[in-house]
DNA sequence: ACGCGATGTAAACATTTGTTTACTTTATGC
DNA sequence: GCATAAAGTAAACAAATGTTTACATCGCGT
């Protein structure tokens, strides 16, 4: 619902409410008349607006394409992304409460083209970083690079879609502050060492609390 | 459609052919008439069995959940099943063209009870798999046993998730023989020596093609 | 003050959807 | 054979939903 004082115009208003719905219970199960309570307008308004309810879901499609590019954009500059958390990050350029990541979510099971974008971007970076790493020496390309790099970014994407039940199971969100550092100092230790650690003939294993 | 020779109960086909429905545009977007139609019977007679949508919806999450916990007991006996491919596992006991793994995906991003129990109890899997594994030297429990397990059940649901999506974008289905096998392979391999390979001044790195 | 476009609304409309009703057909026990 | 229950259907119904129409209000340049 919009707060009592809010500078957007009442077209970025509807749109937000969209998204904040369709995240919540997905574009098919919320109705215009919904949206147009949400915002506090009229369901004429809507359309009006938006011309269709199609209408008003590419906008909102695009919206979220847009946002995220920039955000991926940004991080893409600041070179202080490691491989485990591209996505992480990217989630912790967002509000704790967003909708975008369970819009997401919906997105990617959902397919259409516009998943299929944003997956195709998110794993070309994942692969670039990869090769980078096996430049630099920190990593190997395995028996199939793309492969690894699928599975990298794949498993990435993962934590997002499964927040509310990792949530349940962990008894803590992994996406909040807490959860994330114990989420990625795991994953970070697997990719170093592997499950097994590191050889304990070769050197003793690295261990954050020794 | 139901095939013109079909023994199952007409009951059973229209169970069935919502399962296929609901997998493949969403249950809400799924029409009692469409399921009707689908199975070759009228739209009374799916209310008649089935009493309402939602007494459809409820015994399709049965009939999911039942098919799936049968295949996993039947898992659990024979004890060949590696920390990697729990999932990968199930599903190559289904016929590929199965629409419980898309079921499956939907269900997780939608939440619910029916998803929450299905999740606990697949993570409950991977961490007693993972806990097996430390008894027997074969694995480490790191910094945090239980987001260990976490990790990898979730990085195993990912694949069923992003199939579609990793299907387009590696050229090749994860889930056929030939793509879980380039995916297992780069899987173990990063679980068992992480994404460095294994040490060189300790042994040289194991590949498949030396 | 006034015209006018932008912004907004309530009520009506056509369609879709889940469900009910009244009715027919098919199988089954006796 | 026949009654009776189960299986099945077409047509009607009520509510919901996307959209349209006709009408109101506000801001603003002149």
């Amino acid at each position: 619902m919009r707060s009592s004082t809010d500078d957007r115009t009442s077209r970025a208003i509807i749109r937000d409410e969209a998204l904040a719905l369709f995240a919540a219970h997905g574009a098919d199960a919320v109705t215009i008349r919904q949206i147009a309570s949400a915002a506090g307008v009229s369901a004429a308004l809507v359309i009006r607006h938006y011309e269709s309810k199609d209408g008003l879901r590419e906008a909102v499609d695009v919206h979220v394409l847009k946002t995220l590019a920039s955000m991926m954009e940004e991080m893409t500059q600041s070179a202080d992304t490691p491989v485990t958390s591209q996505v992480d990050a990217m989630l912790r350029h967002l509000p704790t409460d967003s909708p975008i990541p369970r819009y997401l979510a919906r997105l990617f099971v959902e397919g259409g083209a516009t998943a299929g974008t944003l997956f195709h971007r998110i794993l070309d970076i994942s692969q670039a970083t990869l090769e980078a790493m096996v430049e630099a020496g920190t990593a190997t390309p395995g028996a199939d690079l793309r492969t690894r790099a699928a599975f990298l970014g794949v498993n990435d994407l993962a934590v997002l879609l499964f927040r509310d039940l990792l949530t349940d199971w962990l008894g803590i969100n992994p996406l909040s502050r807490e959860g994330l550092h114990r989420w990625s100092n795991e994953v970070m230790t697997i990719y170093e060492e592997g499950l097994g650690g590191a050889p304990l003939a070769c050197k003793p294993p690295v261990r954050e609390h020794p």
